[in-house]
DNA sequence: AAATTCGTCAACCGCCCACCC
DNA sequence: CGGGTGGGCGGTTGACGAATT
């Protein structure tokens, strides 16, 4: 099969994301949500492809992101998942709240792998296991169910779509180094609590899988929700309130529907 | 003080999968 | 059923600042 680039090359704008970008981004996203991330920075006002508005948006402008000043016990987390996940990322992520699967990734990288070198890990049957672990995408039955129940928590249905006023009243600038406090947002923590405030929380594998299928308990049965990507949560807010949080949505990006003035109940 | 090396991290790339038509 | 599309993921790169020479 022969896939289309996800971008046009011509004219579109790579590299570092200037504040002005920032701002357009957010605040159509706040308005508007992402319903087609390709066709997003076409209404948005933003020469990017569809993907890096996208990655932009999920690692650094999405409300309740945690940077940098990883605690010991997320790292432990992070060390401990990956030993018995391998490079999942995005799931190491999950179990992070604030945390997203790039930064997970890099902080592996740049620290935690070094220190995991010096000390090896011992499996339960004490062997040394000196490999990374790494897991092949989609190669397995077991592979697929967790595919199939692994969701953001931020998405996730068990945690009512609330307004964050908290969070959206005080927007971080992109590279900040500031390390926001998530506990006002309940799409985050409440379910995550289940699983990763436990110091005792079982390093085996296959709980894990269970912990997350319990997680999604009523993933299939709230189809909206769940597919509402990250606005479910995130970007429900009253357009008046929008509005507020951003007086500079002057009529530099579009509605997407042509309906602006009717957007009022739209549910992301 | 200048040059070089190193470490960090934001962002891109390409692949895979699910969904839709 | 098969092709096209969009979203998501992990690997990798390159820019930039800090540390070292």
């Amino acid at each position: 099969m022969v896939r289309t680039p996800c971008c046009d090359k011509s004219g579109l704008r790579k590299g570092t994301w200037t504040p002005e970008e920032d701002r357009k981004l957010k605040a159509y996203v706040t308005r508007y949500g992402c319903w087609n991330w390709r066709q997003l920075p076409k209404y948005a006002g933003l020469a990017r492809c569809g993907k890096s508005c996208r990655l932009r948006w999920m690692n650094y402008l999405r409300p309740n992101i945690k940077r940098g000043n990883y605690t010991e016990e997320e790292e432990e987390t992070i060390i401990r998942l990956h030993e018995s996940l391998g490079n999942r990322w995005s799931i190491i992520a999950a179990e992070l709240p604030g945390r997203t699967d790039n930064e997970v990734k890099n902080h592996w990288h740049t620290t935690l792998k070094k220190r995991f070198k010096h000390k090896p890990p011992v499996t339960k049957d004490g062997k040394e296991n000196s490999q990374d672990p790494v897991v092949k995408r989609g190669t397995s039955a077991e592979e697929k169910e967790t595919k199939l129940n692994n969701h953001d928590p931020l998405i996730n249905p068990t945690s009512p779509p609330l307004i964050l006023e908290s969070s959206m009243s005080s927007p971080q600038p992109a590279s900040s180094d500031q390390n926001s406090s998530i506990t006002a947002d309940n799409t985050v923590v409440s379910s995550k609590d289940s699983v990763s405030d436990n110091n005792n929380y079982n390093n085996n594998k296959a709980n894990l899988f269970e912990a997350y299928e319990a997680n999604s308990g009523n993933f299939w049965t709230e189809p909206f929700f769940s597919d509402s990507c990250y606005m479910s949560s995130d970007m429900q807010m009253d357009p008046a309130g929008c509005e507020a949080e951003f007086p500079f949505l002057d009529g530099e990006i579009l509605c997407p529907f042509g309906f602006d003035d009717q957007l009022e109940g739209f549910n992301y």
